[in-house]
DNA sequence: CTGAAAGCGCTAACAG
DNA sequence: CTGTTAGCGCTTTCAG
């Protein structure tokens, strides 16, 4: 009924045409050294004129596994990640390998997800993108294939024996993060947490937080954090949204000078609350995030935040994961520096008691 | 070297333990009403403790094809179609097909980039996401398998034979806003455009800018539309806060009360070159844009903005396709009407001439 | 250097 | 109802 009729060629008809072997056209395409100059050449420009691709289906049959790489991604609504998918599918490609993008819900197991993923789709290899290490040993050894965990969260302390990560510090960062705020004369520093009992990103960094504080000698105020509510989306411009009306809600009885949001998203969000509040970034609140998100520096203000390498992130945990698969080189925890890139969002403040 | 050792088993090893043929087996696994009850209740036990999944790409190379979807996404850096993937994934997956998402450079072939991913992955259908139509016909009737072209443009005065689309009206989207702008006492209109010869979004939306124009008496004046240089990237901050500047600079001579924006990003990007110009929206300047990302909600002002509705142009992408596959149904070409979402960056001027 | 032949794991006739 | 068999298109020994 449809225009039918072109279907897709084989090897056998590339063959055929050149009046060669079967096997010749295969080495004609894979490069093998064992061939006439001559022949390859004609049978390649066969192959060209045809416009014969291989079937990759039969030829990962064969070689009873795919080039392909996964990429799960915890929070694919959230533009950190989405940000990195180019990298992955450019950084991958150019070794030879397919990503598979694959977006996890927030409330499903990741690990089993890779695990399906992994059989089904015969993967190579994972990158995990985002979230946290769910039960600290058990699931991922039950993975086959290498994997790698990009920005994903982990605890410095206890870190993890045999398995590869790319990530920033996330707790020492936020650390260094408040310690600034500090520096430019605040000590009531209010924060925009994950949920109450996040152990992934959200809680290293609000551990970072509570961290610089304690450094400091300023009491931590309990009040002035604001978790995001248990059946909320983290990382959203609504939640930070919600969660810094709250504080402003309370700032009367609790006030703070600098807010501290666990990510960009979320700070963009309490911008807002400031703003219909009737107050101004930085006049009367500074506010800084995390994660570096582009549209951090058209904001006005523009937001001071704490970017995270993405690109250096992408390409290592791809290196990394590349060369465990060709058995170059072993596991390895990789962290990187985020920077403080200071733009329009904090103010000093004149006052700076102590010291 | 590694914890090898746990190769995937097949659908032999199951038969053996099983001691069933090997076609009971695939009968099991696949619900083929053809087997006793019993029976296939303990192969499939078997297959669960076993954790067998059947190899792809041995079904895929048996059944000819696949039942891969490619998403071909041209700009994949945009915000816009980021927020699209999940919802493919989600509606394609529900009909049992797996998407294949590929990002297409800003200078490739985007047709023949499909080509050869169709053959590489035995694509059984491709999503076009962005970009435009290259060459009025030639290119997409190499294409053997069906297509749609999800907010792609095209000029509706010339309607596509044959093929399947869904999009908004983006000229008379675009058209709509503009003259919601006049009606709110706007003349002075300016415009940051796509490219010069841009014939995709971005030529379309200018088309419709210049149509409400001429429909409401107002010359056409070209001081007011600041197109992007031919090698920057297209709807990103960057280059609205670019271009927003040239207008700026130049607004002494050639003044203007309202900026339509081609696409939220460069919304985003001109508020920034606008209050470094010392200037406010909406005050001393409305502002206007197109798609309705979900961040506009939360800039300060919040945005004005043509929606286009995301998840319904999805669902009915996806269904088309999928329909044009099963051959349940036809090409259509489905319109979408955008939303005027009123918000606070436009301002009614009080001087309303004429009428 | 090149061709013939044997599968990779699975499905789909075709016989029991 | 169930098992046997023949490929799907490709790579890869193993002989020419």
């Amino acid at each position: 009924m449809k225009d039918e009729g072109k279907k897709p060629c084989t090897i056998r008809d590339i063959a055929r045409e050149a009046g060669v072997g079967i096997s010749t056209v295969s080495r004609a395409i894979n490069d093998d050294p064992r061939i006439k100059a001559e022949t390859k050449e004609r049978v390649l420009s066969i192959v060209r004129e045809r416009n014969f691709v291989p079937n990759m289906s039969a030829r990962n049959l064969q070689a009873r596994q795919t080039n392909n790489i996964g990429i799960l991604v915890r929070g694919i609504e959230n533009s950190f990640f989405q940000s990195m998918y180019k990298g992955f599918e450019t950084e991958l490609g150019r070794r030879g390998y397919t990503s598979v993008l694959h977006a996890v819900e927030e409330d499903e197991a990741i690990v089993d997800e890779a695990l399906a993923l992994e059989r089904e789709k015969r993967l190579k290899g994972i990158i995990f993108l985002g979230g946290k290490i769910e039960d600290p040993d058990i699931p991922f050894q039950k993975l086959v294939v290498p994997f790698v965990l990009c920005t994903v969260a982990q605890d410095l302390k206890a870190p993890l024996k045999g398995i590869s990560t790319v990530s920033v510090d996330d707790e020492g960062e936020s650390r260094r993060a408040i310690n600034y705020l500090i520096e430019k004369g605040h000590e009531r520093i209010a924060v925009i947490a994950g949920k109450e009992d996040d152990q992934a990103v959200g809680g290293q960094r609000l551990k970072g937080y509570r961290g610089a504080l304690s450094e400091n000698g300023i009491e931590y105020d309990e009040k002035l954090v604001s978790y995001m509510p248990k059946d909320s989306v983290e990382f959203t411009y609504e939640s930070g949204y919600l969660a810094a009306k709250r504080l402003l809600e309370a700032k009367k009885e609790h006030d703070f000078s600098a807010l501290f949001c666990i990510s960009d998203s979320v700070a963009f969000g309490a911008y807002r609350a400031i703003s219909e509040a009737g107050l101004n970034v930085p006049s009367d609140i500074s506010v800084m995030g995390f994660d570096g998100l582009p549209i951090g520096k058209y904001m006005t203000p523009s937001l001071t935040t704490m970017v995270q390498p993405v690109s250096d992130m992408v390409r290592s945990a791809a290196e990394l994961l590349l060369d465990e698969i060709e058995d170059k080189k072993c596991v390895k925890n990789l962290f990187y520096d985020a920077q403080l890139i200071e733009r329009e969002s904090v103010k000093a403040l004149k006052q700076k008691k102590r010291r």
